[in-house]
DNA sequence: AGTATGACCGTTC
DNA sequence: TGAACGGCCATAC
C-alpha cells in the first residue's frame, strides 16, 4: 500500500520520457510536498528496482548527479548519455535543455492511475 | 548570515 | 519485514 504521495511520485518518475530529466524537488512538489525532496531520494533508493523506475532520470536541482562515484554515479551518467543527454565540463546537465517541464501537461491522473496523453 | 536542497533517518504501523 | 510518516540538519551558495 503506497501513500498518495508515493504513488504520484512514482507515476511522475515513470512518466519521464527518454532523454529528459527531473529534479528531486520538482517531483516532490508535483506529488504534493513542496519540501519532500528527501523522500524522493528515499523512494528512488528503496523502490527503483521493484517498481522499474527510470531512476537515472532524476538529478538534483543543479543538474548534477547526486550519487557518489563508484556508488552509481558512473552508471547513471552512462545511462543518461546513452539517451542522448550531454554533460558539460563540470559533469552538469543543462537543465534548460533537458528538464522535463510540467509533467501534468503530459500525463493525466485519474483515480490514482496515470495516462500518457 | 539566510536560503534552498537533498539516492535521509528514526520511529511507528 | 517493508512501508508510511514527519522533521531536523548538514552542506552549498
Amino acid at each position: 500500500m503506497l501513500s498518495s504521495f508515493t504513488q504520484k511520485a512514482l507515476q511522475i518518475i515513470r512518466s519521464i520520457p527518454e532523454g529528459k530529466i527531473l529534479t528531486y524537488g520538482r517531483i516532490a512538489a508535483f506529488a504534493g510536498k513542496s519540501n519532500g525532496a528527501r523522500q524522493i531520494s528515499r523512494l528512488l533508493h528503496s523502490m527503483s528496482q521493484k517498481h522499474d523506475l527510470p531512476w537515472h532520470r532524476v538529478v538534483n536541482a543543479h543538474g548534477k548527479i547526486s550519487l557518489k562515484p563508484s556508488y552509481g554515479y558512473e552508471l547513471q551518467k552512462a545511462l543518461l548519455e546513452s539517451e542522448g543527454i550531454k554533460f558539460s565540463l563540470n559533469d552538469t546537465i543543462d537543465l534548460k535543455k533537458y528538464l522535463w517541464k510540467d509533467p501534468f501537461k503530459k500525463i493525466k491522473i485519474i483515480s490514482g492511475l496515470t495516462f500518457r496523453l
